[in-house]
DNA sequence: GAAGTAGAGTGAACAGCGTTAACAGTTAAC
DNA sequence: GTTAACTGTTAACGCTGTTCACTCTACTTC
């Protein structure tokens, strides 16, 4: 109900505005997401588009937060797909995922993790549908840490190796982890930023200079910090 | 000699025009530089400035190879004020500073670091004067690695560990690392994979949601990725 | 020292951008 | 069947990077 034929005429038309917007980023770059090239690929005149967003920045956003959507729901299915791998599989088919995903859609990559701007002049842009997709994402990873340390809890360092002020900002951040003390969550979010940082830096060319084809290292480093987390899974050949 | 009046003035108005440009960024991000922008600060009409740079992607590049440069310039200062400092301590010297410097200098460390674009149609990018001095400043962390393994080489993982394919890409570098076996650069390259991407993320505040302080994470991942390379100097309290 | 020339700057203009306003045609609702 | 909402258009504004033709100044050369 209540979809009736103008609301379906509308989303459809919405669906074509963000497709023809990823097919300019995927082509040019973001810079190439231009309010009039999104019209002129629809064939609208660009005021058109204003019907569907109050500004190029939303469209943009929009966009974003589908791309969110679309990796968050890819590596999802890629953990769903084996039944039968144990938790700690799942976390190496997140992270080989993530990478995948990257390398194959390296613009749409670049929209969302290329420089989130750490712009103050924006106070509510926790609100942005785009963010909210962020956190979406973020959880995916989250949860899968905290399901793994309650399913095989790994060995983690000590608060008087990590400092006083350390552990209590670890501490604060417990309940998203599922009650997990700040060793073990100091040593996910190692996996994390080590994680993240390898993919962007692979993703956006800035291994090159290195290495021309960073599959090995990456899966080298991948092995080394899925150990710290007490897993060991798929040695390196 | 050859430093006639008007070379002289054209030196100066250069210098002008990068300041002013490097002011647009501070005060309004990477999107601030703009051409008309930068004349207007100057109290210039627009094309005047294309008596010295033929295009706004070349200012805009000058000015990255400039900060290239001064960045890069800060952290040899930085090295050589503690003559008696080892080279361990420098590497932590170096890496500190870098971090320093980008807290410091976030708009510039964004126009440097943020998503160098993995844009396959410039194929004479690497004449760019940008893509030197980034590379001069590459060299400083290599020259430093090689540096601190000919004075005290670190135990390194063996070969076999690593996997034929990644052996044979890090042996390819080894004349940029001083000799270094595989494993050595392996270790290396570790090292600042780990230090670049965590800088990247504080700086862009990609930790501001489990850190709002990155300041001791940092501390002890740094310390933690030093041992590696059989450092011990600045144990975390 | 006068003539010639290269450099530095201006004003007008072009194409492109995001955005707004006023206006038409179609489609759903009462 | 009349109204109202929705979707789209045309025209225009101010902004951007860039080019062209022009002027004026300062240095070079004879």
């Amino acid at each position: 109900m209540a979809e009736s034929g103008r609301e379906q005429r509308r989303a459809a038309t919405v669906a074509e505005i963000k497709a023809a917007a990823r097919r300019l980023l995927i082509s040019g770059g973001t810079a190439a997401i231009g309010l009039r090239a999104v019209a002129r690929e629809l064939g609208l005149t660009p005021p058109a588009l204003y019907r569907y967003y109050p500004s190029h920045e939303a469209l943009v956003g929009a966009l974003i937060a589908d791309l969110y959507d679309e990796l968050t729901a890819a590596l999802m299915d890629l953990q769903n797909t084996d039944e039968a791998a144990d938790l700690g599989a799942r976390l190496y088919l997140l992270a080989n995922g993530l990478r995948d995903w990257g390398l194959a859609n390296p613009a749409e990559f670049a929209l969302l993790f290329g420089t989130a701007v750490p712009s103050p002049d924006a106070p509510d842009h926790e609100e942005t549908v785009g963010h909210q997709a962020a956190m979406r994402f973020g959880s995916l990873f989250k949860e899968l840490v905290a399901q793994i340390w309650h399913w095989q809890p790994f060995p983690y360092p000590p608060d008087e190796q990590l400092g006083v002020e350390l552990v209590e900002h670890l501490t604060q951040e417990s309940e998203h982890f599922g009650g997990m003390p700040a060793g073990a969550i100091y040593l996910s979010l190692t996996f994390w930023t080590r994680l993240y940082g390898l993919i962007c830096m692979e993703v956006f060319g800035q291994l090159h200079w290195v290495l021309p084809d960073a599959t090995a290292y990456f899966e080298a480093q991948l092995y080394e910090i899925g150990l710290a987390l007490g897993l060991d899974c798929p040695a390196p050949e």
